[in-house]
DNA sequence: CTCCATGCAAACACTTTGCAATCCG
DNA sequence: CGGATTGCAAAGTGTTTGCATGGAG
């Protein structure tokens, strides 16, 4: 698995321990990619292989994989930090979409965006470095549910 | 003041009493619109006015006008949630240049994403009802000052 | 053997809640 | 008057920190 090789070189670059806490939250985050899992979430999960690792050690990896660029945080607004794998510059920029009735959270490739960003260049003089964009509305489950629901209303 | 009335009026509407309390968040929320104010700093702002009140009442005003969508909730992931007046449809979708050297929010106009949201709803099946988008990037004040340390070294 | 990393619990910061007192309508 | 609203303090929540112990290099 190159990730995991990745892990272990980028930890050395930065003169970072390798320990086995480390690796097992590194991996479950691999491992769950796509469910944006919050903090807790992972905590719990890593506890099922590690059952002596504390809450603090989660975060503090966490953090740590955040600023060694590995994973980075998304924030929907829900009271959760929650991660996501850093795979590469493209992948990185993607929306997300977020269902307003099931909460559901799906992804969606990133474009269009470029002719927007040198807009902003020009007239507002701001260099965009990245940008995170969230549409909220209904997925084609709960859009279905709810044409049922008025149907019979 | 025609935004004063509107708060009066859906308060009637809805059937909530109308309070000073109210009253003064309100207005603290409206006379600093645009500094995106989190609710400890309204807080604070409401008690030079009205010293009497309490952390509470601020918070449950804050969600009180937030559900009579009179304000909305932004959030820059510094771990305030933060307010602005919703003026109408239009003005409501913007988005956010968050600048990564100095920490400046400002406001640009919403456009171009329509297109986008047409996509997602053929691509992804998903109806776009809003949307929040934040570009991170660099000012035009701390991009000169970046260029001119650049040449230093 | 030397620090960095960990686990634990206590501390934090922001927000919510329970409840008696208060005040709008 | 009666129920909505308030202030206060206590309780919650997710996260961070201090410190002695433990383990990687």
């Amino acid at each position: 698995m190159s990730v995991l090789k990745d892990f272990n070189r980028v930890l050395k670059e930065k003169g970072y321990k390798f320990t086995s806490q480390r690796q097992h939250v590194f991996e479950v985050v691999v491992e769950k990619d796509g469910e944006h899992l919050n903090s807790q979430e992972i905590y719990e999960l890593v506890r099922k292989k590690f059952p002596e690792i504390g809450v603090a050690t989660v975060y503090r990896t966490l953090a740590l994989l955040e600023e060694m660029k590995l994973i980075y945080g998304v924030d929907f607004e829900d009271g959760f930090r929650r991660y996501e794998i850093v795979k590469n510059e493209k992948e990185h920029r993607h929306h997300h979409l977020i269902c307003l009735e099931c909460g559901l959270i799906n992804e969606v490739e990133d474009d269009l965006l470029e002719t927007i960003e040198e807009d902003i260049l020009k007239k507002n003089k701001f260099k965009v470095i990245n940008h995170k964009v969230k549409f909220y509305g209904y997925c084609e489950k709960c859009m279905l549910i709810m044409e049922k629901n008025d149907k019979v209303k």
